[in-house]
RNA sequence: UGGGGUGUCGCCAAGCGGUAAGGCACGGGUCUUUGGAAUCCGCAUUCGGAGGUUCGAAUCCUCCCACCCCAGCCA
């Protein structure tokens, strides 16, 4: 596994030619813009990689910008949220951590500069009136009658603005550009307009507040970002981005460039349907292990390499794609394979006696604790007369493909000894209730002297020394691949996965979990890898989430043999 | 139906006039005390379509088609 050499994209390519042909005196200022108004999902990730990724390469910087002009929207928390989800993925923004409005002084005063050059006016239009002046899509706009006051009046009524005088919605301040632009971002958009709310870090020094389009290039000029990275959609607002900048004297003139957001199947990505998941309780929080938020990831145990390796990927590009979840998990297992510790768990306990086992006797295994990493160690592991095996690992009448235990079979226990199913006992109902097997003494630590195979290998925990725990199964968050694909009526909720999350009760873990740290990812043999929930668990009452199952091919057999048959 | 974009394997994605990288997925083999991992092999005579230019086109030109974005005092 390679994680040096990273797909090199357009973005990397212009940035490439920028140094080359020394554009910036060879500097690399990137930032990373999130409006603190939610949490972050994998595809900020995607950005966050990207942003502070290209700083890393060409020894440049990316500053954590957060862009709130909204205060109705933006909150602390998020705020806290955000710098706890970058940092863990991985990237330091050092001393550049920002605001926009850290700039809302600057803001005003380019404002002013704006009206005093002509370029900017109050306007008194009501929003359905500005509405219904900006003209549609196919026809122009009209000028608004406000659009020719004098620059004194507009400086009068831009300060009294400021001054509180006026209610929302009164007046706005808007640029002086073009109302017949096929561009509708260039008829005349509203910079600054009235809301009388208290901002998260300005409290209430401010009553009138800018709009994204104003307020993101001049703080990149302020910030003297050379490369601003954004999303495709705001490639309608480029003209404007430059326009201001052009429009006014600015220490430099940033270069936006879009790239295509990420979309994952069989999940959503888009702020609003998150927020609502959580509003909704379909989830338990911004932080539910089934959501892909940083944070969510985070709690279910998904490691941030893993993330930022899938965002190498996924690769940079101007084309509307969704990537396969696939790749996530696989991107996943990847780095837990190497990096998780291996144990034994069994989800769905069925008790096996050992017939030819001495009563209470309990002996000690050695196993590694990576059978591919020496280094990792052992633990040991009880074996007693008394076991539990997982109730898939046996069928009283196996098919064909079916190699794991079945009456009168052999199988291996990992790590233990052989043993051979003799008797299937079961209650009233029919249900089984227990096996009871033999074991071979010579197939201690799972070989034999005489070298005979068996065709499987179990996984298996000593019922008087296993420890209990609860297991949390998660599945994707939507039955189908794009939930935005619904029914006439219908919305993404309807795709919502009835089963995406399975709580186990009375999971058998072994000794060696016992300590298990909160946070810790362990391979449970056979099944997947799982992690210590950093919220609930507790050392009495062990909690674990399945971050995801081992690739599983007999799965697969399966489902092809379920096709078959119908 | 205005403007701005995008179309290369099931999903991403390189390619930038010299004859289709890579990853995921999928199928098969080897190995195996995880039906895991590892490893090997296979997987686009063809680049949205149709014309044209050229010795040569996914790359250049023309026309057409499909999809995405824009009419917040959101970002």
């Amino acid at each position: 596994m390679s994680t040096t050499a990273i797909a090199s994209n357009f973005i990397k390519s212009i940035v490439e030619e920028d140094l080359r042909t020394g554009k910036n005196n060879g500097h690399v200022i990137t930032r990373f813009p999130p409006e603190p108004n939610g949490y972050l999902h994998i595809g900020h990730a995607k950005s966050i990689c990207l942003n502070f990724g290209l700083a890393r390469e060409f020894n440049g910087a990316c500053h954590l910008r957060f862009d709130d002009t909204n205060p109705i929207k933006e909150d602390v928390e998020y705020v806290e949220s955000i710098k706890r989800d970058v940092r863990w993925l991985g990237f330091d923004w050092g001393d550049n951590m920002f605001f926009a409005s850290d700039y809302f002084d600057q803001l005003h005063d380019y404002a002013v500069a704006l009206i005093r050059r002509d370029k900017a006016y109050v306007c008194s239009l009501s929003t359905e009136e500005i509405r219904a002046y900006r003209g549609t899509l196919t026809e122009p706009g009209r000028d608004s009658p406000y659009r020719n006051r004098g620059i004194e009046e507009n400086l009068d009524l831009f300060a009294r603005m400021r001054a509180g005088e006026f209610e929302e919605g009164r007046h706005v301040l808007r640029a002086k550009i073009d109302m017949a632009s096929p561009n509708v971002s260039l008829r005349d958009p509203v910079i600054y307009r009235i809301k009388k709310a208290a901002h998260h870090r300005t409290g209430d020094t401010w009553c009138i507040y800018p709009m994204y389009d104003f307020a993101h290039c001049l703080s990149d000029s302020i910030e003297g970002v050379t490369h601003s990275i954004c999303t495709l959609e705001f490639e309608n607002n480029r003209p404007l981005y430059h326009w201001f900048l052009d429009t006014l004297e600015t220490p430099c003139h940033p270069e936006q460039i879009e790239f295509a957001r990420l979309n994952l199947s069989y999940t959503v990505l888009s702020k609003r349907k998150l927020i609502q998941l959580v509003q909704d309780k379909t989830v338990s929080g911004w932080d539910d292990p089934r959501m892909p938020t940083i944070s969510g990831m985070r709690r279910r145990g998904v490691p941030p390499q893993a993330l930022r390796s899938f965002c190498d990927r996924i690769g940079v590009a101007r084309a509307d794609s969704m990537v396969d979840i696939s790749l996530l998990e696989h991107c996943i297992r990847e780095v837990l394979n190497i990096r998780a510790p291996r144990v034994m768990a069994v989800l769905r306990p069925l008790k096996v006696v050992i017939t030819n086992y001495p009563e209470g006797h309990v002996d000690e295994l050695e196993a590694p604790l990576h059978p591919e990493n020496p280094e990792m160690g052992n633990r040991t592991i009880p074996f007693a007369r008394e076991l539990y095996i997982e109730r898939d690992d046996f069928m009283e009448e196996p098919p064909k493909k079916f190699y794991r235990l079945a009456p009168g079979r052999e199988v291996r226990l990992r790590y233990g000894y052989y043993i051979t199913c003799r008797e299937v006992i079961k209650n009233d109902h029919g249900e089984i209730m227990e096996l009871r097997c033999t074991y071979d003494p010579a197939s201690r630590g799972g070989g034999t002297p005489d070298g005979r195979k068996v065709k499987a290998t179990l996984h298996w925990v000593c019922a008087q020394t296993a420890k209990p725990a609860q297991v949390r199964i998660y599945n994707h968050l939507f039955t189908t691949a794009n939930p935005n694909e619904a029914p006439e009526g219908k919305d993404f909720r309807f795709n919502i996965n009835p089963n995406s999350l399975e709580v186990l009760e009375g999971c058998q873990v072994e000794p060696h979990l016992a300590g298990a740290e909160s946070g810790s990812r362990w391979q449970f043999e056979r099944l997947g890898y799982y992690s210590v929930d950093p919220v609930e668990s507790t050392p009495e009452e062990l909690i674990f989430n399945r971050i995801i199952s081992l690739r599983d091919t007999w799965a697969k057999v399966q489902a092809a043999e379920g096709k078959n048959a119908s």
